[in-house]
DNA sequence: ATAGTAAATAGTATTATTACTATTTAGGAT
DNA sequence: ATCCTAAATAGTAATAATACTATTTACTAT
């Protein structure tokens, strides 16, 4: 979590209550947290925290590439996971929103300078695998 | 539009009024409507539609490979694409949400056969990649 | 052509996500 | 310690996306 909060600092973000308890959340809650859990588990330390705060910092952590967002197809929505040293991508199953990673990255540096080449400064990149896992794939 | 069609009734799908407007609309818009967009050009022709019936007949062509859809961080929400012969990919700008086709996917043979080997059935994948575009990285 | 059946739809409700505005606060300078 | 200013927040509002149920409809077999 320091990690997580000294890059922060260093970019001369503000540091917060509400922004701490973010950034602890996300670390308690672990992998694949949505916001409805984090909001949850902000607001054990942090009541009066507002679901508008858990979505401004979390799209700050995505945009500094602190935290990758999970697109989940279905009700749930979408997941959340502290980015680690082992950059990686991750399998969804369309039916259950099961997701596990992928424990790689197929995008090389080649692939990011073409899209340079457009004139796009590239920040990131979102992969996900879409399919059905081996539950909803016998079940189906 | 007939190669859309073509598909469905090749895999059972009933053939609606409602699903033919989608489909005719997702033409008629071009790439990137949005289903705010499908909706309204959908209407002209059949008045009646709900948004329930845009959005599962997008979730319907999207799971077939049909149709792609792009995450777009901001407020205008997601885009839909017909998917060409050409399988390729977007660059996003976080900015404006700027959208440009990459002319080419990364994902080779090997990268699906990994995530086969998870016991995951791989139906599609998504990859976007986000930054800011020439206007906004100059503006900005 | 008619009837039967499962799929598809309309209309509404619910949830997820983003935006807006007035207010508060963190961090730097004094 | 106090003040200043821009960033961050709470609370609310608006929009996007999904779900639910009763009803309708496309397709199949007759």
């Amino acid at each position: 979590m320091e990690k997580l909060l000294n890059a922060l600092r260093a970019k001369g973000y503000k540091m917060t209550p509400q922004r701490r308890a973010v950034a602890a959340a996300l670390i308690k809650c672990g992998k694949f947290a949505t916001a409805q859990q984090l909001l949850l588990q902000v607001k054990q330390t942090t009541p009066d925290v507002s679901l508008d705060t858990i979505y401004r910092n979390l799209s700050l952590f995505v945009k500094l590439g602190l935290v990758t967002e999970i697109h989940l197809p279905g009700r749930e929505g979408n997941i959340f996971e502290v980015t680690t040293n082992q950059h990686h991508h991750h399998l969804v199953c369309i039916n259950c929103g099961k997701t596990e990673c992928l424990d790689y990255c197929p995008i090389s540096s080649h692939d990011l300078e073409k899209a340079r080449e457009r004139d796009f400064q590239i920040i990131s990149h979102a992969l996900e695998f879409y399919g059905y896992c081996r539950t909803c794939r016998t079940a189906g």
